[in-house]
DNA sequence: TTCTATTATCGTCTTATGGCGATAAGTTTA
DNA sequence: TAAACTTATCGCCATAAGACGATAATAGAA
């Protein structure tokens, strides 16, 4: 409806994603379907926080929502999202190792006795 | 320096991949090494507003930089962000191929005719 | 129906982000 | 050295994003 084009999507994937709570969602949710009211307690954040964080997954089409009850239960809709953040992981694996890499030569560098 | 963890860098890395201006200015550079003053002509935003979002990129680790006379060469540093950007690309096409063939669906349910 | 449980939404506040013009800093040219 | 170029940084403003408590909405229990 609001979104059309594939520029539009993809933004609303990656701004989804740039956030630490909803990485953390993601890694919860990996488990499998959960209601809020289990979410809640796994995470120091207050219930209207926790409740827009889920939509602004859901809005992006990363997470599922089902309706229980008097429960919500949301879910993983596209674990594509995993092989992404593991991508990332490695891109930020491989920053690190550079890091220590160049801090082990400028070691060498300074004498091994120090 | 700053960062330390995979958790920080990853967050970084998304952070600056979910902006419009970022993700063009890494298209741009798919071509190539390119100096400040040719990236400038082809956004239509100030020269600081650039500069800053090149800045982001570099210290995502994403872009290289190196001045070469009175000029700064902006680079793709990890070639693998086109591959994550390539797989959200994925995900986002998924979502409009669902969309089309749900309403696809729901114009049949609704009669050929109309 | 009334009470409780669960979750979404609203209003508000604070902080972060993006944008710009002006200025600074460094390099080459004159 | 002065002038011109190129790019980064600063200061400021406007808007977006995140956080919270309070409230609304809905479903099941009493």
């Amino acid at each position: 409806m609001a979104q059309k084009n594939v520029s539009e999507l993809r933004l609303k994937i990656l701004s989804a994603l740039s956030d630490p709570i909803r990485l953390e969602l993601l890694e919860f949710l990996s488990g499998g379907e959960r209601c809020v009211c289990e979410i809640l307690p796994a995470f120091s954040r207050s219930q209207s926080t926790i409740s827009k964080h889920l939509n602004i997954l859901f809005e992006a089409d990363i997470l599922d929502r089902r309706i229980d009850g008097k429960k919500t239960l949301y879910s993983i809709k596209d674990p594509q999202v995993f092989e992404l953040v593991r991508l990332v992981d490695r891109m930020a694996l491989k920053q690190i190792s550079q890091l220590a890499e160049a801090g082990r030569i400028l070691e060498e560098s300074l004498g091994i006795g120090r």
